[in-house]
DNA sequence: CTGAAAGCGCTAACAA
DNA sequence: TTGTTAGCGCTTTCAG
């Protein structure tokens, strides 16, 4: 018992009348060329008594767009990009597209597999936070003027369009406040990899700080985590760390996930924060304000990150002479109990 | 300049032999067919040289299959099922599949819209956690047999593969165990609109428990909020319970978002968790370990539920004879300092 | 071993 | 006002 396909054909000869006629009357471009409204009536009531679905592969392949935007992120089960996910996929769903989306796990490899994918597929459009290093890899990766918005991070050395923050002035701000109320020993915590755009900027900032207060800059203090064991909460890196550098009163830390390591290795090595150890992280986290203690964080503004992609992609998608657009948002301060003054 | 498209024909027309010829090599299928090497080669080259990339879409139409999936779940901006959604992507395209993810955000209407749109759209398979109530909407969405897996939430009515959680012991376990410990007036919190499945099993648990006990069910202590509320951080109604019924000592709340509720609302009313209220909740996010006090939940195991859900669907899409499947898989219970006795 | 041709379901000239 | 026809790019009998 096969339920047997209704297509636009079978409703076609149920009525007698010709394809066409359907597929104008069901688009809605009937009224344009003055059809019957009578015929019209008949083709809806058919339709739907058939219980007619469109078949959008068949619709795609003939117009040349699916309708599909492709959403590459770096893991998709970080808050940061699961809200991000959301707003996306809520304005592109008001917009008439679906989401195809993917987690590249920080890996170069997955990322250009992933990437031909979404091509394959025919998405009209990609958003994605692109980890990779060498520019000539996206370059010849996608047709010329593809529709692409990079997400978080950009790449030197590549054109497109760009949605992010100010990376290296939230960064500054953070570590000059930590100055300010008496830290002279920062630490200053990164992933692999951390030519990463975002990574990088915020390091700078970093670097920035220090040198504004003439603090000399120890590399020492600067640990670069790799991404899998943190994914797999192996702190063992940040534990050493700790250990090795005692001096060391406040760390700021480049991503959520590195502040949970914080959070946790502080309770296994019993230090105190902020009493013992001051931190200050990049990106919110809803819970951040109910940790013991509260985390202080540079929230990044989400659903604007989110609503600003897709506009830039839809508008290109309209437009076909479009010049690239970027978007540099600004972050806010949370600062909460975990950053305070030495004593 | 248009980077005019490069397609099977346009490498079978370079290279002077038939469509056929090149569809045949590319796909794997030269060898059995026992197709002159050095024409496969030939063939491999060019479409190397060329930058060929075979159109999915094309070959969905063709196929009658889009090697796409459906993942509709009610908030992938929500930890939960941003990690099962983690899991699923990731094993679907070791499987060749692509997903398109949506949220349905508790809404029926939206979530019979997105279905339709996944069905027109020529989905192979959907998994999703449904809000809809009345099993006849989704019998007649969806054509017979249609591969599907539920999770979380099963839906009465309507028989369907389906992966989720023992809700109504784990709760009860926890319930127990807060009676154990001395409470007995217990709140119960959970959210609109409760006859999801997997939250009236929590409630049935929680009356279960109390009745074992022989206390008496005060239905004051049942507190329904509204999701949309939640979700937009509008806790009022939490606050008016708790003002209303101060002599509750203990809450259980069905989901994650309700004990952010819990944090904040206790935290403006002061009202010290665990001193003056204890709370389990269904649901484990990574900071609960980490928040002030820690917050006792009941873990379901995510990536079980991910693999298992792709797992059942890629066999319906395998086998055509294949009976249904139901997977109810174990909580883990894991006490921290939210839930401590009466003095 | 290789090619011709049909057709998946839909849209859009172009006719009538 | 409606119908005919030609593909979109691909796979797949069926011939040769």
């Amino acid at each position: 018992m096969k339920p047997k396909k209704v297509t636009l054909s079978s409703i076609a000869t149920e009525l007698q009348v010709s394809k066409t006629l359907v597929s104008l009357v069901l688009n809605g471009k009937a009224d344009a060329l003055a059809i019957n409204k009578l015929t019209q009536q008949k083709v809806l009531d058919k339709a739907r008594e058939l219980n007619y679905k469109p078949n959008q592969v068949a619709r795609g392949l003939r117009m040349g767009q699916t309708k599909t935007l492709g959403l590459l992120v770096a893991d998709i089960s970080n808050p940061f990009y699961a809200r991000i996910t959301r707003t996306i996929e809520h304005e592109a769903e008001k917009a008439g597209y679906s989401l195809i989306v993917c987690s590249s796990d920080e890996s170069k490899e997955r990322e250009i597999r992933l990437l031909k994918t979404l091509l394959n597929r025919q998405v009209d459009g990609i958003i994605m936070t692109t980890t990779l290093h060498d520019p000539k890899i996206l370059q010849q990766l996608l047709p010329h003027r593809f529709p692409l918005v990079l997400v978080d991070r950009s790449l030197a050395g590549f054109e497109s369009n760009f949605v992010g923050v100010d990376n290296a002035i939230s960064a500054e701000n953070a570590i000059n406040h930590l100055i300010e109320i008496g830290h002279k020993n920062i630490g200053f915590l990164t992933l692999t990899p951390d030519y990463i755009s975002s990574l990088s900027e915020r390091k700078a900032g970093y670097l920035h700080a220090l040198e504004r207060h003439s603090i000399a800059v120890n590399n020492n203090y600067i640990l670069q985590l790799d991404y899998l064991k943190i994914k797999n909460k192996d702190y063992s890196q940040l534990y050493q760390f700790l250990l090795d550098y005692p001096e060391i009163t406040a760390v700021f830390s480049a991503n959520n996930n590195l502040a949970v390591a914080c959070l946790s290795i502080a309770k296994t090595l019993g230090r105190k924060i902020p009493k013992d150890l001051s931190l200050i992280t990049f990106d919110d986290v809803e819970l951040f304000e109910y940790t013991a203690p509260s985390v202080s964080s540079i929230a990044q503004p989400l659903e604007i990150i989110g609503q600003k992609s897709l506009q830039i992609l839809l508008q290109q998608l309209k437009n076909d002479n479009f010049t690239l657009q970027k978007e540099i948002l600004s972050t806010q301060l949370n600062l909460r109990e975990s950053s305070c003054g030495i004593k």
